[in-house]
DNA sequence: AAAATGACGAAAATAATTTTCCTTCTTATT
DNA sequence: AATAAGAAGGAAAATTATTTTCGTCATTTT
């Protein structure tokens, strides 16, 4: 199912009655959603215009023009000629296990670049570009990624930490300041301690990024930068593998975004840096 | 090519000069054609809010709306070839930046998927879940692969350890013994602390395991069982991107065929670890 | 029971698109 | 060469769509 009715799908407990109203229909109507205007929308999902537009709005989309938009180009791609996401179940053959896993892997990279907002992506590598200090939060599954981000910032010479400790990441947060950066890093988007850091680091001052699952969450919400990587269906045994691959993904966006819009500044560090590595352990490797 | 695209260029040598500049753009920049409204894109090509909406009527569509609709859709239908790896040069635009690290990690996922020697998998899976204790080698990148997959293993309760540092690695290996197992990651596999660090755990008795890129390496001839990941052509500006993400799809593998080989034993793990930790963090997130 | 909060829609405000209409440019004709 | 006819194209008016504001009503809290 595409990622934004699931989005949809998901959030429809937390629903305001009209609201959910409104999300019904689109569930059930998602094609007529694309075809018609908000008006003709709202008579017949029985909600007003004001809803709507407030729903999409909810869902993180620019208004209900952008909203029809993305919904429109996610279902234009056929899904079964995709590989659907496949769940890991008892028993299954090496095979079939590898099969799943390429499929999920595939699919999360295609979905979460179709979802990308270049908007924020240039945002954000703008933020990065002129960031005096960056600060990488992210726990467990997500502090692996923070610390791939961290290898990367400090190749061309940006002064990054990662942090998975909860007090140390306050603590960075709280020597943050204005144009200084701040990444959170959460599947879920609902870490509290990376929230509280990220919320830490706004009160300094400093722009923030967030990089979570699609659709609402507090840490997107709370970030001036929101990016999203592509959200697995519930039930999937172990969501995080396909968003950790995502979240890289993105991470790799980026940074080869961040290298590209200075070249001339940043591609000779990155240069020096893997020469140094390798004259000093006279290894070719990594 | 789409079908809206090729109408255009079809009838590119028939249209008036406004039209064409107008066409002409949209061909060279399709993308931004459907993120930008009409007086954007009337800037953009050179040619008036006017000419762009009796364009659209010319092209049989409603109006300028109804047209980027029908495009959006179009360009988001899946794409055409298999893509090719692409290199990262300077200046490029986001949205190149992007489709080219999309094409990198498909592809990159795809071939190391082709790669795999299901033997030598079926043959490390047996060896982890027989394992006493797992050590996991790496360095900078391949340290990030080492980390996500002592994440994994802890989670079900395997007894394991991952070392960045040399003197650890060595350090660790020294106390490995029959039975347990040492899996040394390394994009080039000639990584020297890495292979000092698989050589030693080997002369302990231990089972080694490499996963390096495709094709002869120290590490993996030093290996009881060779994993592989895909390499990316040579040349590349930033390869390891990629292959750090084949490299987790791998260990993706490995850790989903290590639980299902004996689900009864593991998935409960998997599941007390989940709930615990969120029982004990109060949080739905990761 | 009063106050506070929040959902919600009517309607005003704003924004986007389409149409009208007029100017300018080209081309055909005298 | 001058002029009329016709088409291209843009400015601005008209229309249409979307967003925001604001007030009402319902629900929850004190």
């Amino acid at each position: 199912m595409s990622n934004i009715l699931y989005a949809i799908r998901e959030r429809l407990s937390s629903l305001h009655p009209k609201e959910r109203a409104l999300a019904e229909y689109i569930l059930e109507h998602p094609q007529e959603a694309t075809r018609s205007g908000i008006t003709e929308l709202a008579e017949r999902a029985g909600a007003s215009t004001a809803t709507i537009t407030r729903f999409c709005k909810s869902m993180r989309f620019d208004g209900f023009p952008d909203f029809k938009l993305k919904l429109a180009e996610e279902l234009a791609a056929p899904s079964e000629q995709q590989p659907t996401y496949q769940d890991i179940v008892a028993g299954n053959s090496l095979q079939r296990i590898v099969a799943a896993m390429e499929a999920n892997h595939l699919r999360s990279i295609a979905d979460t670049t179709r979802l990308l907002d270049f908007g924020a992506l240039e945002a954000a590598v703008a933020a990065l570009d002129r960031a005096r200090r960056i600060d990488l939060y992210g726990v467990a599954t997500s502090g692996i990624v923070a610390q791939d981000a961290y290898q990367k910032l400090i190749r061309i010479g940006k002064e990054a930490n990662a942090f998975s400790d909860p007090h140390l990441q306050i603590t960075s947060a709280s020597n943050l300041g204005p144009g200084d950066v701040a990444l959170a890093i959460s599947y879920s988007g609902a870490t509290q301690e990376t929230l509280d850091a990220l919320v830490c680091a706004k009160a300094q001052g400093a722009t923030t990024i967030s990089l979570t699952k699609y659709g609402a969450n507090p840490l997107a919400d709370s970030a001036d930068i929101a990016l999203f990587a592509s959200s697995l269906e519930e039930g999937m045994r172990r969501g995080d593998m396909a968003s950790r691959i995502a979240q890289l993904h993105v991470i790799d966006i980026l940074f080869i975004g961040l290298v590209s819009s200075r070249f001339d500044a940043y591609v000779p560090k990155l240069e020096q840096t893997y020469v140094n590595v390798r004259h000093f352990r006279k290894t070719k490797g990594r």
